[in-house]
DNA sequence: ATCATCACTTGAAACCTTTCATAACCATCA
DNA sequence: TGATGGTTATGAAAGGTTTCAAGTGATGAT
């Protein structure tokens, strides 16, 4: 009974050894299994299972120079709509046989910076992101250098990559204009930090309903929040409702729905009745906005398939020679519950 | 003007010569920066941003043979539990200057197995994983060949890792024995499939729970699912609601929160009153839980501390030569909402 | 018999870093 | 002056895989 040491694996050498072939035949077996003969494949898998052979990763990409591996990069990982989204990009990913990694930059820009360092350094075959800062240098710089990006949930009319995005403009708007139909004359927009691109897109869409429809800019009040949370919604509850009633607002604006979602349980908590007292729009629709304690009016966008599109171009911009970046845009759809619409 | 071709990086060697020194020096200002002079070092890092320097980590982890990156291969990314978990996950590694890869098995035994594969493959430092079959020989056999593993989320009395959880049973036991102080006669357990073990500790605490109440057998009624998701706790809502008046529980018991808030909006849907005609309760106190229609009671578990303390045993396992397994377990909590208690 | 063909196999080179023993250098001290 | 010690730089070897040009036999055709 030979006692292994931890961490002592075997390598192909070894099970080359074993199998009494040569060095490139195992690897043949591993690569072009076709191209090696059936009784001579049989003799090095078995060498391998006994041996416990485990293909050394970085090895084979340094030598090979291709990596497996998409990553997606997201802006926050608590977030349901992102990991959706990440659904569409892992089922996209193995259709075409590569793995996902999900890496996390919790709406933090450091982490996110530390990680695109990271990925680049590992050569992964691509990387998939919802930016904080789309204007980062370092996001700027990876394709130049060989690793693919292609920018989710954010348009950018940068000539680098590709990006996939839901018009967020329109979709400020379509709220905005709901609320406005409803007849409401002073509205909150939550939302922050400035930074982030879905924020400040949305606040435009509403701003441009506003105008549309004739209205002072008086009507539109902004709350900022620090992150898109369900915290900083029942921050923005509280101030919210700090406010002498005069100025008061009787609707909001928010935009995400963990904003929502939080804001609204701070109105339950503190008693304000939403829809009559305070009518509430989130954005994404995401699982949880049907089945709150108010169901939540949200602007909806396609989130898996957001994920599978990015990845698929991701993949071609791999593949194909002559890729051609692409912006690709799709169009939410305001989903009108009982937040906005009363009783129902 | 020199146009590089795509995927042209340069490395050590390139900087080297830049720079004009040797290749161990270059190396030396990536690692031991302290090693060299404050004039070499700095001509150095010219030539690295200059060139557009980017360290092969393939090459690197090959040579050194340690990565600096662990993987945390969830159940179902798109439950707010496990992302919390994650939470913890990086914080802990990121104190330890190591990076978080996250993987999705989605419940799927099949992409848990790719994943393992993978990520031995890739020679991670370590591997945290929430499994779907905690059984698998794929899981056994990774620490044994130099790949340590924590399990997360689930008590294992094997020696090969350590594990971190939540006393499911005693968890179980809490939810039905509300539910049985407060007068149910007939309740119904909601959970599945089979091979998560969540489920059935989950389920056998509420055995035990009713045992020690020295109720009859025929009290709890168990209803399968085939995931622990908000669809399938709505369909759960389907088949309870078609059940005859006589045979109809009064409360019911989810294997988790995203099953407990599938079920309760099915019950909105179809006029089922919650706490009156079926009180609910749930599992994971995820951040959701307290904002649905009818807030959620529900089993808290410890859930960033939980992945925090997994990070930590799984650093003292590669780090400390003298490791010993250990298995942590902690105690979760009832928080009584309105879903059992009603109007309150 | 000879030669071309075919189906596999082989072994050395290459991928890019890190490591480590050795060398070079300089300053200090006896 | 020569020896000593300390600091910094060097260059070759090593790590595990893939690749590819070249080699080996066997088969079939001439």
């Amino acid at each position: 009974m030979v006692s292994e040491r931890r961490g002592q694996t075997a390598g192909v050498k070894a099970v080359a050894a074993a199998a009494g072939v040569s060095l490139g035949t195992v690897s043949n077996v591993l690569n072009r299994p076709e191209m090696v003969s059936p009784v001579t494949r049989a003799k090095v898998e078995a060498a391998m299972t006994q041996l416990g052979f485990v293909r050394n990763e970085s090895a084979r990409q340094l030598r090979a120079g291709s990596s497996r591996i998409l990553a997606y990069l997201m802006l926050d990982a608590g977030n349901p709509f992102f990991t959706d989204v990440a659904k569409g990009v892992e089922e996209a990913a193995r259709a075409a046989g590569l793995s996902v990694f999900l890496c996390n930059s919790n709406e933090d820009a450091s982490r996110e910076a530390d990680y695109l360092d990271l990925l680049e350094q590992q050569r992964v075959q691509g990387v998939l992101i919802t930016p904080i800062d789309q204007h980062s240098s370092r996001l700027r710089n990876l394709p130049a250098r060989g690793t693919p990006v292609v920018v989710v949930d954010r348009a950018i009319d940068d000539d680098q990559h590709c990006s996939v995005a839901v018009n967020d403009v329109l979709g400020g708007e379509l709220a905005i204009a709901h609320l406005l139909e409803l007849g409401h004359e002073r509205i909150a927009y939550v939302g922050g930090p400035e930074t982030i691109g879905q924020v400040t897109d949305r606040r435009a869409g509403g701003w441009a309903a506003l105008r549309k429809a004739g209205r002072p800019a008086s009507d539109l009040i902004e709350i900022n929040t620090g992150a898109l949370t369900v915290a900083e919604g029942r921050g923005a509850g509280q101030r919210l409702a700090g406010l002498p009633a005069a100025r008061r607002p009787t609707a909001a604006f928010c935009a995400n729905d963990l904003l929502a979602l939080g804001l609204l349980q701070q109105c339950v908590t503190l008693g304000i009745r939403v829809s009559e007292d305070l009518a509430i729009v989130g954005y994404d629709d995401i699982e949880f906005a049907a089945a709150a304690a108010v169901p939540l009016t949200s602007v909806r966008q396609p989130r898996q398939l957001l994920g599978r599109t990015a990845a698929e171009l991701l993949l071609d911009e791999s593949a194909n020679p002559d890729h051609e970046h692409q912006r690709v845009i799709f169009t939410p759809e305001l989903v009108v519950r009982t937040s906005t619409s009363g009783a129902g």
